[in-house]
Parts: C-alpha cells; structure tokens; sequence
DNA sequence: GACAACTATGTTACACGTAACATTTTATTG
DNA sequence: CAATAAAATGTTACGTGTAACATAGTTGTC
C-alpha cells in the first residue's frame, strides 16, 4: 500500500483539475483532443488505476451487480455466468461473483459481502434463503434475480423453468417406452432435486406406478451415482429404468451398467439431467433433460440491468421451458 | 438506491455518536454491554448493512483478498478456492472472485476490476500475463500469489507444483511397467499442458523413445478424449500406454476403450492428471497425478495475509509436490 | 461586431466509516 | 474518599472521484 497515483496527482503534473481527468476517463468526448493527449501519458506514467471507492460513497450507481451459485465445479452455473457476462460485458457493468456451497447461511454472508460493495442488484441461483437474508435484501432496496428456479415465494423477479414439469415430462416419456419399475436417484437434498422428485412421483401416480427413491444426502458425483444404483437394484425387484436427478449420478449409473453387464437401455432405461457434455461421450449416449442455463443468464443479466436502469419490466416471472439431449439411453 | 441507514441514523435513534456504533461492529468488547443491546436492537430494527466504501477510501485495509480463476467449472480451482477460504474465514478477510476464461486479456481486465475495488492481496492461478498486467501490480504494491504452477518471471511470491516434473515422473513410472509407444493426449494448449509435454518428452527421450503427441486447441472434455485417443490409434502405430494432460480427457479415452473392447491397462495403459473423482468410478480406477490444489490454496492465503499483516515470508517460491491416485489402469 | 450557442475547463460540495486523540464516566485501591 | 487507573464515549479530520453548477473561451451567423 504505496501511495498510489490519485487523479489529484495527475491533474497536478498537468496543470489541470482533477474533475477535467475524471472526464476523460467517464467521458473523454468532452475532453479537448490536445489534452486527452497529454492525460493519457500522464495517466501510463503514473501508471494510474481506478478508485471506485469515492463513487461507491456517493448514491450513484455502482455498474456493479452481485451474483452469488452455489459450486464453483458445475458447468451449469459456469454456463449460467457466460450467459449473465454477456450482457454485462456490452452494457459495462461488473460482476462480483460469490459461491454459497449449497448453504443458505453462506449465502447469507456472501450476500452480506456483496451488499457491503453497494452492488447495482443481485442474482441468486437458490431459492431458499434465510430469514435474515430476505430482510436485508427488502432492506438494501435493490432489484434481485432468483434464477434457475421458480421459487414459491420470490423475493423479487424470476427468471427459470419449472423442474417439477421438466421431471413429469421426463419421467412420463420414459412409462410411455413401456418402463414400469423407474427408481429415482438423488443426491445432496436441495430443493430442485426434491421437485424433481414430485415431478417424478406424480408421473409414477399417473400412470398406476408406485414411485421408489434411493436417496443420499452427500454431494452427488459420478461414485455416488454408482452406489445409488446399486443400492436401487438390492432393494427393489424389477427394476428397468431410472431417473436421475443429475448427469453425474446418471454417468456413474451408466459406468455401473458398464462394469456389471446390464443393457441400457434395454435392461435399463437412464434418464440424465442438465444435458452435460459427458453424458455423449457415453455409449449410448445419454438422454437428458437441458435446461437453458446460458439463456438463463442472459435474460436474467437483461432483466436485472433494465431495472436499474429504470425501467418496468413487462413481467416479474420468467419460464425457458427445458429440452432433451438426443440420446439413446431410454428406448 | 433508496436512503439506506447509516451508522449516522442509528446513533441518532440512540442520542449516541456513529463513532461508537461502528466500534460496535468493529471491536464490541468495547462498548458497555447495555449499549450494546441498544445498537444491537437499532441496527436490527434498520436493517443496517455494513458499507465499507468510506474505510476503502481510507488507506486503512480493506481486508479483501481478490481471487483470479481460470474456469467456473473445474474441480481443481474450486478445492483450490475451498481452501483459501478456510484461512480467509479463520482470519476474517472476504475474498473476490473473478474468472479468466484462460485469457491473458480477461484476466487484466479482471484483475483491473479487482485493483479499483481496493483489495489487498491477489492470487492468481496462471503465470501468463499480459505486460500491462505486470505493470499495474508493479504499480499497485500490493503483495500477489500465483499458484499452481512455478513460474519463470514470477511477480512476487508462489505457491504450486513443477508440473513438467510431475509429468516426467509419471511417464517414467509408466516406462517402467513396460510401456514403450506412450502417447501424450493434449487440449487446450495452455501452459501447464505445454510443461506436461516436457516431462513427457524428457522422460521418453530419457528412456530411449520416441515422444509422439496429438493435440487440440479445444478445451478439454469427455469427448475431446476419445477424438483424440482415436486420433493417436490411427496416427501411431503399436500404441500401448497414453498420457493424458487431465482427467477429463483420459476419462474420454478410457470409454473409448470399453467401446471398443481395448483392455485396460494390458492393451493400454492410461494415466490421468489432477485426481477427480470420477476417474475412481472407472473399470479399472484410473491412475493419475494429484496435485494437492486445496493445499496450496490453504498456503497461498496464509502466505497472502502474512505479507498483508507485515510479516516477511521465510521463502517466496513454495512447491507442494504431487502424489498419486491409487488407480488401476497402469500396470 | 454583437449575440447566441457551444465547448472546455473549473469550483464546490458531498458521500460516511474510522484512526487517532481527547474527554468523560466508572471502577479500584490504599 | 481522594487519587489513580481503566473503561466508555466523544471530537475531529480524512480520503477521492463525481454531480451539478459556474465560468471562461471559441465558433458561427446575420
């Protein structure tokens, strides 16, 4: 922590103000040509970098909007970010990104974190949030996303899909190939894997079926799908088919059928969720439902900007519907 | 936004000065315990939020470390942030996060982004940078950690692993199991892969052999994999082992593997790199490198926050070495 | 050449938490 | 109970970019 070069120290070296640079940078248009010249040196000799931190204090704008996912590992909210970038990019707002590890008290502190940076708006991929968390954000007044999701009770605007119709859909087309015993398979208990599960449970209701889950609360990945499938196969008789509330339970499921012979999708129908890249690298390629997570982000990013920036927006609730990967793993 | 409360609106409620409001957040032991309960019941009732512009324009710390990733969907970079935030929130720092996509550019617009914010301390996860970005951290003064890997023209202090080291090993151990056209799987041609490369080729040549190499500037993926397995097939003859510059790819491979009815390790040999976990769901485990990235996150922030606290650190450069998974697909 | 319209730059005030120092209140002790 | 130490609270000044308004300088037009 040097001194480092203000805007006081550039416009002295010139001569000038410090209010004449700060219009260069803002909006250098209004800046004579021969002394945006001399600034731009003055400014790479100094080697001068922005404090946003007196703008923070006064009640302008930040251009800054806060976003808080759950994982930094998941190609859904990796996705879900390019997506927000997009817009950001071309409207030159900034992001402060935040990861909650699944846990609404993190959430909470980071939120905390990003409100402490005056942040523009939010956009939150959960849904469920401490009491403490929707009080702040009534407090801080700003306008906030909830994304992926379509919460019962939102905090402000919604952009998502509907994951206990995406399940439904899911689960009614693999009883449609002639499927009957369909176990779900669930990992780490968060609300969108608990709709799926109603998705999947009335389809099963529906049809005459009896729903049977196996359910774990650790952290879903490629073993744990393994694991579930096994435990599905000794506890329930005749099983054909699984629904499973991600690709990387579905992807070790599949490793599984693999390693002990079973025929997917003619033993076995496997149904994937979120349409990653690995479930084509399988053989078959998994079937999958896609959730439109990039357009998430973009509507969401567009969505939260045009509030700030003062406008109405024509809804507060947003549904992108879902689609399937072309895969082979039902019939 | 609309007016939020500030500390000047609490201690007016209370007929006390913001002074020491703000030493209740700051330092409550001192302040007396019944004023304690006063603020802490005013400040619930405003739903104050802490506003750390005004100390940013302080010279004070801003107790904010900023953290530049590579990739929003990486397990490595996400135990690697999992660790830095065990010391983070053992020392009260709040960390910033942004993400480069890889790119030299993004990252110096991210890290100019970061600077404007105040932060304290970067850490950095790639060694490439622009010159521009040399130059603002020069100027900046503030202390940066870059890790992962071991830089030439480090700017300050390290925290990582000798890749091509790691790589030379590996290669080696194969060798040693009695492989001999070992082929080197590349993507995404970044400048760890380019030092895996080198341990790769200098513990062939080493052996007598010949290095033999296919590559891709794609990012790397389940698919990537098995492309560039079937790439190396029909390019090399007598194949019998691949190395593999992420698990993502010898992943792809080893499923191509089973498509195809190619025994693993006896008709080829795989070894990953990094150690995820779903390189143990495979039939045979996957053998592959680890690197131990939640060890240097916990060491580039203890490192980080030191030098911030004024400590002189013992050494500047500190290489965490590598292990290996107990895996099943070298022989 | 005088006035309008515009361009370029300057002036002033402001945002608000906190370090450093000053003062008041309470507790302690011989 | 006075004297001193300790605890609690108050006072003052500070940092720095920018909005809003003010002024000086320039160009254009009839």
């Amino acid at each position: 922590m040097t001194n480092r070069a203000s805007l006081q120290d550039i416009a002295d070296q010139l001569g000038i103000t410090k209010m004449t640079v700060s219009r260069y940078f803002r909006s250098p248009e209004k800046v004579a040509p021969a002394t945006r010249e001399k600034i731009a040196q003055a400014v790479k000799h100094y080697g001068y970098i922005h404090n946003r931190a007196p703008a923070l204090m006064s009640r302008a704008l930040s251009r800054t909007i806060g976003v808080v996912i759950p994982s930094l590992s998941n190609q859904v909210f990796s996705a879900l970010v390019d997506g927000i970038e997009t817009i950001t990019n071309a409207e030159s707002f900034d992001i402060l990104l935040a990861h909650s590890g699944y846990d609404p008290k993190v959430e909470e502190r980071k939120i905390e974190m990003l409100l402490s940076y005056q942040v523009d708006g939010l956009i939150l991929c959960e849904t469920e949030h401490t009491d403490r968390t929707r009080t702040m954000l009534k407090q801080a007044g700003i306008p906030v996303v909830e994304c992926m999701e379509l919460p019962e009770a939102p905090i402000d605007m919604v952009v998502g899909l509907d994951h206990k119709a995406a399940a439904f859909n899911a689960v009614t087309r693999m009883i449609a190939s002639d499927k009957q015993h369909i176990v779900y398979l669930a990992a780490r208990l968060d609300r969108r894997t608990m709709l799926r599960q109603q998705g999947y449970e009335q389809a099963m209701w529906e049809a005459g079926l009896t729903p049977q889950t196996v359910a774990t609360p650790f952290q879903s990945s490629f073993s744990q799908g393994m694991k579930l499938l096994q435990q599905a196969l000794e506890t329930f008789d005749r099983v054909d088919g699984i629904f499973c509330t991600n690709d990387d339970l579905a992807v070790g499921a599949m490793q599984y059928c693999k390693n002990e012979g079973i025929q997917v999708p003619d033993d076995l129908a496997v149904m994937g969720y979120n349409g990653l890249d690995i479930g084509l690298t399988m053989q078959p390629k998994l079937t999958s439902v896609v959730t439109p997570r990039q357009a998430i982000g973009i509507k969401s990013a567009r969505l939260l900007i045009d509030v700030i920036n003062g406008k109405s927006p024509s809804d507060k609730l947003f549904d992108l519907g879902f689609s399937y990967t072309e895969g082979e793993s039902i019939s």
